[in-house]
DNA sequence: CTTTTCTGGTTGTAGATACAACACTGTGGG
DNA sequence: CCCACAGTGTTGTATCTACAACCAGAAAAG
């Protein structure tokens, strides 16, 4: 059970994502809401179950995560048209974080392929895309 | 923003962790749970902190998560000869749930190559190795 | 038109994770 | 001997995650 790859990638998962939150402590958000934000920042409004399967997240996971990033003021979250539906929308003040976090992302970026090697980093995006390819198909 | 490492990193880590989580259901045994009880039977009687240094896990994570462990029963905590310290050792009842747990583990785990691809795995263990070998040297 | 079913979101509960602050213990300096 | 310090583990608090159960609205079935 040495090479499992369950255990390797969650703790490459943890050694990355600790990198990332520290580097982006100081602009006050952490690296599951950056990518969250940015993804809606580039979507434009979406709808909550749209991120969710866009991003392979729970739907209560993200029902959650979306509430502190409104509290924050990040996010809007208004009724859509169809009933019981909501859309999402980033705020002047998500976009400010955004701009706020983006040289501290990039310090942080560049450290991770760093500690990963060119072929690490090479090698997560490779695996990232197959999974994506291979589900979006399935 | 879009080729985030962290992002696609966590995307991975929801994705194959989930797999190896659902896999394991019957076992009664989570992703996480599995990785730590297999480390301690691979390693023998062994300190907390040396557990979480090479696991990249926090002091304090561990030591919640083996506190679950003892509570099911799968190992044993006990005081360590140095004052304060303490000894972890997997139990009979350990050993058993992992032996439960190896054929499902082993599905997962050829499920999981197939979704990554064969580039796929491989890129993640040259990942995973990569950090462990820069992070041993720094 | 009413009932069933489906889709989309929230709430209850629990595990995994980390940071800050604390408690316990051994060791050195005085 | 006493006190500061360093190493090790726990507790308080918060975020991220998921599953199960639920609720609300809409569409389909009758």
């Amino acid at each position: 059970m040495d090479a499992c790859l369950c255990g390797r990638t969650r703790l490459l998962n943890r050694a990355i994502t600790g990198l990332f939150d520290e580097a982006l402590r100081d602009a006050g958000i952490t690296a599951a809401q950056l990518t969250t934000l940015s993804f809606i920042h580039k979507s434009g409004p979406i709808a909550p179950g749209e991120i969710a399967k866009q991003l392979v997240l729970e739907k209560s996971t993200l029902s959650r995560n979306l509430g502190r990033m409104e509290r924050n003021g990040w996010v809007s979250i208004s009724p859509g048209e169809a009933g019981h539906t909501q859309v999402i929308r980033i705020t002047r003040r998500g976009t400010a974080v955004i701009a706020k976090a983006l040289p501290m992302w990039r310090a942080a970026q560049a450290e991770a392929s760093d500690r990963l090697g060119s072929g690490g980093a090479e090698a997560i995006i490779q695996a990232f895309d197959t999974l994506r390819g291979r589900s979006a198909r399935g």
